[in-house]
DNA sequence: TTGGGG
């Protein structure tokens, strides 16, 4: 049992470049620990202890007792004046510029941190249970999380993998989960318009979770926008999306934008970002098998962050999605009488009205639709995700009848034939097998939504507040057979 | 002393 906090660091100079020399140092408080403000700042260490641990050798540095060091900047031409010491008293004379100065050039011609080592991971292979080390961009940082909160995102430009036991994770998050607790989701939505417009539009966004209490990680959060390499982080899977864990062994550092880690991630993200396949998530089928068949077949797809961050309320897109739940549970309910519905299709019809791309003028028909003598209308919710986001997105009305190629509304109660065509539906979006249908839990395992095409709006239901009323729907989208 | 890739 100790009060002590401690950090490490892999250290190198000509002598000793690869693999480094690593340094454990200990103080009785957070402030006494080097703070190293980017990868290949230099460090002068006195008074370190030589070790041998597992065979390798390494140094430790108790700097509540006697030893000490002084921290400054690697870059060439920067100051000789140390960004923090231990000790007010130290020396710094021609002979330590001298060999500042050699290190400096020695540093342009050896890039630090080049291989990366053996646990780093690209977020596109994150696993379950894994534990990895991560080169990645802060996209946002929550300050004032509490503990065990999400602690901020990040992101590598790459697209997690979809995760297998979809269903049953969202089982299992049953009537807990709610829009408003989805990982991918909550991000987006608590965040300004400012910072939605500058989130890149393709790749995964990673959110970082603490192990410990938050209290702890808080002093080495990263600065947004910064490049970082974590070590030691664990995947776990909530609500059906992957999620790091900073644990207690965990450590953060931060990149200087001219690592070669950094420059990895960057390239490549430019290489997938200006490619054929720029639009589509990396782990969609490719040439497209895809269920359904959209109109506007020449438009390109949009991911669901570019979706969900675009500037204006409404508007349209084509997306490449995977349909991971589907709202009401039961089929029997997926008309309902309309009358229940008549005040919100009122006002979404008069949102429509400000929309300025035509195709969408049909939804005044919902309206004469309420006054039919059958008087049942879809409303259904699907959730839809891509590697990028998760959004709720509603098929109603015709875009519903025409999305199951037939089966116009009814009180589907009362017509079994309807109501196992539409099922059969269903469980084909979902990816679940028809026929276990009834039997438990473990035929949803494995199970991994198949990708579908469809063509998305956004529109909103209260003209005072139209980015919380915000909504997205399905249209001009068929699944045949 | 502590911890060090669980």
């Amino acid at each position: 049992m100790s009060v002590d906090v401690m950090c490490t660091m892999t250290i190198s100079d000509m002598s000793y470049d690869t693999p480094g020399l690593r340094v454990l140092i200990f103080g009785d408080k957070l402030d006494s620990l080097p703070r190293v403000k980017v990868v290949g700042d230099i460090i002068r260490f006195h008074r370190v202890t030589m070790q041998n641990f597992n065979g390798i050798p390494q140094a430790v540095a108790n700097v509540s007792k006697f030893s000490a060091y002084v921290l400054l900047s690697g870059k060439k031409d920067d100051s000789y004046e140390p960004y923090q010491t231990s000790s007010k008293g130290f020396t710094f004379e021609q002979h330590d510029r001298n060999i500042i100065d050699l290190i400096r050039d020695w540093i342009v011609t050896h890039p630090i941190g080049t291989g990366g080592g053996e646990y780093l991971v690209q977020i596109r292979r994150l696993k379950e249970g894994a534990f990895f080390d991560l080169c990645c961009k802060v996209l946002y940082v929550h300050n004032h999380a509490p503990d065990y909160a999400i602690l901020m995102y990040v992101w590598d430009g790459t697209d997690a993998q979809p995760v297998d036991d979809m269903a049953l994770h969202l089982l299992e998050a049953d009537n807990a989960y709610r829009e408003d607790m989805d990982p991918k989701h909550l991000p987006l939505s608590r965040l300004s318009q400012d910072v939605l417009r500058s989130l890149p539009s393709k790749g995964t966004i990673l959110p970082v979770v603490p192990d410990i209490p938050s209290e702890e990680l808080r002093p080495q959060l990263p600065p947004l926008g910064a490049w970082v390499k974590f070590r030691n982080l664990t995947c776990r899977i909530r609500h059906g999306s992957y999620e790091a864990v900073f644990m207690r062994e965990s450590k953060i550092s931060l990149l200087g934008p001219d690592s070669k880690l950094v420059k990895d991630c960057e390239g490549n993200y430019q290489q997938r970002a200006f490619s054929e396949e720029a639009g589509l998530p990396e782990w969609s089928p490719k040439p497209l098998e895809c269920l359904t068949v959209t109109d506007y077949e020449h438009v390109p797809f949009s991911t669901l962050r570019e979706v969900f961050c675009h500037a204006q309320v409404t508007q349209k897109f084509r997306c490449l999605v995977q349909v991971v739940a589907i709202w009401p549970v039961k089929v029997t309910d997926f008309c309902a009488p309309s009358s229940f519905r008549q005040k919100q299709m009122t006002l979404e019809a008069h949102s429509m009205k400000d929309n300025t791309a035509g195709k969408v003028a049909g939804y005044g028909r919902d309206l004469s639709q309420i006054n039919k003598p059958n008087g049942y209308t879809y409303r259904i919710q699907l959730t839809v995700e891509d590697p990028t986001a998760r959004i709720q997105a509603y098929l109603c009305a015709e875009d519903a009848t025409r999305f199951f190629n037939g089966h116009p509304p009814a009180d589907l109660h009362n017509n079994g034939i309807v109501v196992d065509a539409l099922e059969r539906k269903a469980y084909k979006l979902l990816g679940l097998p028809f026929n276990n249908k009834a039997e438990n839990s473990s035929s949803l395992r494995k199970h991994s939504p198949p990708w579908i095409k469809c063509c998305l709006k956004s529109y909103y239901l209260d003209k005072e507040n139209p980015w919380s009323s915000r909504r997205f729907r399905i249209f001009g989208t068929t699944l045949p057979g």
